[in-house]
DNA sequence: GTCTATAGCTTGATAGAC
DNA sequence: GTCTATCAAGCTATAGAC
């Protein structure tokens, strides 16, 4: 077959990520990267023109599974139904392959907002938030879809889970950010 | 009077921060901070021994305002209207003072991490959120109290503002945030 | 209380051999 | 595709004069 002349390339991606969701973008040296993966910083050099290369190879893979999830959702005609199932969705990736990856982005902003006119990610969140939030002109409503992607964020970050003794599973996370975004049944704000 | 011989201490204080929140703590330097304060690199070690010392001294400063909020709610009796009055005493620290710093610690985990021993916030918020989700066991009210305050903090982020059109007003915020610790009237979650 | 000067180190990145 | 060797630049922090 082309291609796969070797797997360095995936094996950095993947210790890459591991180090900077662990101990964030800027404390993580090249030079750290490379002993953990028994190369020299040169090899990573002929993989990564630039460290940040690194995070935009990293930002390219989530932004397919997000190009998959709105595709899906724009196709839908029940709205409430695609919400709950939208949510769902994220909240596989969440837990799936990347978690670590979310939870990079979320606690390294700075880093991100370097290139933030290269991130392939700003335009997708907005239209999921779009989505989410579509027949509700109500402000509240936008805000409240933001808070129920941090809702499954949260349930997935382990250093959370330890400071409130596993509080916040997966699963609970997932019911919280479902309340989040369904119809609002209560009384609060209601306009007079 | 004793004291008070410069301000220079505070004026550290007060551009450091203002740095760290725009553009995060591992990209703002020493040398930035004291170009931008018109002195010395070695004039900041004068008053701070090191970089993560000036940090501390910032969060010392929450440290206390928070203490303020938490003994005024230990001694409350009504525990639902306390908890309303608690959110918005916390919502008048994110708008004023506090704000920078609050968007500082939520952007810039990594570097928070380093000193997560000697940090006097992170009891203060545990303290916090115990309090806010006293009387649930619920581990999805648990969640809430955290989200509740993130939406503070969503709604006093100027970033956050331009991205979605100036959707998340402080007031938006904050009714979003008593909604979330209110109690729930809702059916969504009700065990069968 | 603030300065100049500099030590000492780490970093991201490149050149060129193999 | 990976290596050795090296670079310039930036950083935190210190010493010591004023």
């Amino acid at each position: 077959m082309a291609g796969r002349r070797s797997d360095t390339r995936e094996r950095i991606q993947r210790i890459a990520l591991e180090l900077f969701a662990e101990q964030g973008y800027e404390k993580t040296s090249l030079r750290e990267i490379a002993e953990k993966l028994d190369v020299t910083k040169a090899a990573l050099y002929y993989h990564f023109r630039t460290k940040e290369d690194i995070v935009a190879s990293l930002l390219e893979d989530l932004a397919s599974s997000m190009d998959e999830v709105l595709a899906w959702a724009r196709e839908q005609d029940d709205h409430a139904k695609m919400r709950e199932e939208l949510i769902r969705r994220l909240a596989k990736l969440v837990e799936g392959q990347f978690g670590p990856l979310m939870r990079f982005m979320q606690d390294n902003q700075p880093a991100l907002k370097d290139f933030h006119d290269r991130n392939p990610l700003v335009g997708r969140m907005k239209e999921l938030f779009a989505i989410i939030a579509a027949d509700e002109t109500d402000p509240r409503a936008q805000l409240r879809a933001r808070l129920a992607v941090v809702a499954l964020m949260l349930g997935n970050n382990p250093q959370f889970h330890e400071e409130t003794g596993g509080v916040a599973q997966p699963e609970v996370a997932l019911e919280v950010a479902l309340e989040l975004v369904s119809p609002r049944g209560r009384a609060a704000g209601q306009a007079t």
